[in-house]
DNA sequence: TATAATAATGATAATCGTTATCAAAACAGG
DNA sequence: CCTGTTTTGATAACGATTATCATTATTATA
């Protein structure tokens, strides 16, 4: 039977507390400051539990390791080609609800029924996009 | 300037006649059968070669090793969420024009600039839905 | 509230996937 | 062929993550 844990419930704070998808050594890192007896092991073990349970999401980002997001509604990641950041995109529930029919009919023509999906975008963020556009 | 490799061709062609997602491994495996003395870290180096001048793609999947495409003309991934067994899903060029206009859009969303996509549906697949529809 | 059962922790060893190193072999242009 | 350059294969090194295990924290029950 799962039981409480303090640090549990500060990785899962510290995470939801964040705008951007931090690896587990920077979120390790970080809860460190407050708590400075954490180890890293509770950290990757905590962050799989809370993965599986849906409270979080883990990310895969094209290069380096493992990104985590404390957000787990369905939006969709953008990753520039530039500066590697990852940001969030948000989209409408009823575009949602679209892409969705749209994703299980996809599944269909492979007959297979489709659970959830994963949409990236790459490109050029809006500050390096300037850059590039100055630098040329 | 780059030369040829008896290798690097092998390799091309091997995951070319596949059509599953291979990891590095399997490949390496594979390839071992009828090329003995080819080495793993062969195998690594070229599958990067050939990613960066977008002959193959490098996929990542849910969890394990990565897995590479030898078909790098756009398309959809479906990853089982019983089996893991990755799967194909073609669309037609105006369907896919269609949604390289919405993910532009989407892009714009956040003032960034899409150079390209990639989308991922999870679910069960055609097999994993029977067996698992038998057992319930 | 004390006790007992069990789950979680932190330190660290082990593992896994991948990349770096480097001497030897393969390739390509004259 | 000869020469300069690239690629190779063996393997060491690396970074990220997981496994191990004795100790500590949490929870159910007496």
């Amino acid at each position: 039977m799962k039981k409480y844990s303090r640090q549990r419930e500060m990785i899962l704070q510290s995470l939801r507390n964040r705008v951007d998808h931090p690896t587990a050594e920077t979120l390790y890192a970080d809860i460190k400051t407050q708590m400075p007896e954490i180890g890293i092991a509770t950290v990757y073990r905590n962050l799989s539990d809370l993965c599986e349970t849906g409270q979080i999401v883990k990310i895969k980002s094209k290069n380096g390791p493992d990104r985590f997001d404390g957000n787990p509604e369905p939006h969709i990641h953008f990753e520039c080609n530039s500066c590697h950041e990852i940001y969030d995109i948000f989209i409408h529930d009823v575009q949602t609800k679209k892409m969705d029919n749209e994703i299980q009919r996809l599944a269909e023509n492979i007959g297979a029924e489709a659970t959830n999906s994963n949409i990236w975008i790459y490109g050029f963020c809006k500050k390096c996009k300037l850059l590039k556009n100055i630098n040329q």
